[in-house]
DNA sequence: CGCAAGATTGACATCAATCAACTGAGGTGG
DNA sequence: CCACCTCAGTTGATTGATGTCAATCTTGCG
């Protein structure tokens, strides 16, 4: 469950080493949040190339990162939920490679990076946290190239499923086995390289396989073992708590390693 | 030029942030490696889920990120060249969610976690230049998955051959147009995700269509422009001077923005 | 020399892009 | 309320790119 004493940040590094985060951190944290914002429809929140003054954590809805190309179609290249810190790493890029784009509605907290500077400068821990919070990310990322280079089209689209149903239950959204996103095909095809006629053709695949059923944005898991093997999804990469991220895993002094693997 | 006062880390953000460093800094950084090694062949630096009580800088030579799937095969998700600080994330991760390979001669240099996290206590600014080194790693990531979904196989080789040609060229290595790599085709299949025998075909179009020859790991440019056009390659994202990353980009008071972006 | 790994080629099969046509839902203005 | 529009999604036919299988060649090396 989110933490209601923390309305905006409770969801940072949910399920992962938020419980590495003392109450004085947390509290650092939260006061962080200059102001709030609601966005709506297809909206960037930084784009790319522009100085960056302060950082956004993403509290309520989705959000994408893009790269258009020279012929100005957009790439997505990420997605994010609640509690990521999305452009956390424009604090020390300065500058980023790419867009940040609000999907449906969201709500946002602004960080000014003075604020930041300040706070990690007495807090070597919580500078840490920030770290371990971009490196996530490229985790991710690691695991979208993999997906992208060998998969097919139902394995990609089986992929996504399943790492958004991870992390959107790590941050405690949506039930056991269903979730409501507002992508769109158009989305999807993007996300997984593949155009949207085919993102039909596979929804329909894997709708009629008994395996995951996708209708305007609300995605229900039927078979969510199934799904796994499909994607061939191993969530070690999320650094979930009990994976890969261990209690103490910023503690040098606990070297044990995990049975798991 | 490599720095020769800094044998071991004189690459080390070479083309990208080097000059913001101190002498001081420079120093300490050369001073963290406790001791260097050469390695041989294809030879694991650190295994997916060992415990990392050191990171890796390498000094000579290439190295690879690898993910193995359930089936024990091994898939490239990124490559490193010299003056990467190949696994410094396996400091704030503690343990990596993928496997790093030297591949061909290397040579690399050990710095142990402990005098990383003293020397970070006390040199915010090193600190921050840290992180930004592994968020230079996630851009790459970002472009990878770009090229994976967006290009053909052709697209997706020429890509990959301009992003080694301009990395190697921040470093210093390799000539106007022409540089040595210890990869194979077999490397190249993992690294665009088309099967070895595409990559023959592939390699076969680009030198007769006088793009870039390929010849046992000799990489011969022939026409650059024509190689970044087929790529759709802008270098942007990899942060060198002059890029994206302004001279002072980690200096708050220059909110300038570029005049190419 | 002879082997093993890397590389190449041809034939064929499969996956997914493209083109074109159509459906359905939601919104807007007359 | 209906006409109309737009955007998302669906379906079929066709084409092109790439994987797979099988055979062969090349190179480096013990």
């Amino acid at each position: 469950m989110a933490e209601h004493i923390y309305p905006l940040t409770g969801r940072f590094l949910q399920g992962r080493l938020r419980h590495a985060m003392e109450e004085r951190e947390r509290r650092l944290l939260e006061d962080l949040i200059e102001r709030t914002e609601v966005i709506q429809g297809e909206t960037a929140i930084l784009r790319r190339g522009d100085f960056c003054e302060y950082s956004t954590l993403l509290i309520e809805g989705m959000a994408i990162r893009a790269i258009c190309d020279d012929e100005g179609r957009r790439h997505i290249v990420g997605v994010q939920v609640p509690g990521d810190f999305v452009d956390l790493h424009g604090f020390a890029l300065k500058r980023l490679d790419h867009d940040l784009c609000v999907i449906g509605r969201a709500r946002v907290g602004y960080v000014p990076h003075e604020r930041l500077r300040a706070v990690m400068a007495d807090e070597p821990h919580l500078a840490r946290l920030f770290w371990f919070s971009t490196l996530l990310d490229a985790a991710i990322h690691r695991e979208w190239i993999m997906k992208s280079t060998q998969l097919r089209a139902i394995g990609r689209m089986a992929h996504f499923f399943a790492e958004l149903w991870y992390r959107l239950r790590m941050v405690d959204l949506g039930q056991e086995s269903s979730f409501q996103t507002p992508l769109t095909q158009i989305h999807l095809a993007s996300i997984c390289g593949i155009s949207t006629i085919h993102v039909s053709r596979t929804l329909r695949d894997l709708r009629d396989g008994g395996v995951v059923d996708f209708q305007r944005g609300q995605i229900t898991i039927s078979d969510g073992d199934k799904l796994k093997s499909i994607a061939r999804f191993d969530p070690a990469y999320l650094y979930s708590e009990g994976g890969l991220a261990v209690e103490n895993a910023l503690d040098i002094d606990s070297p044990e390693r995990l049975s798991d693997l």
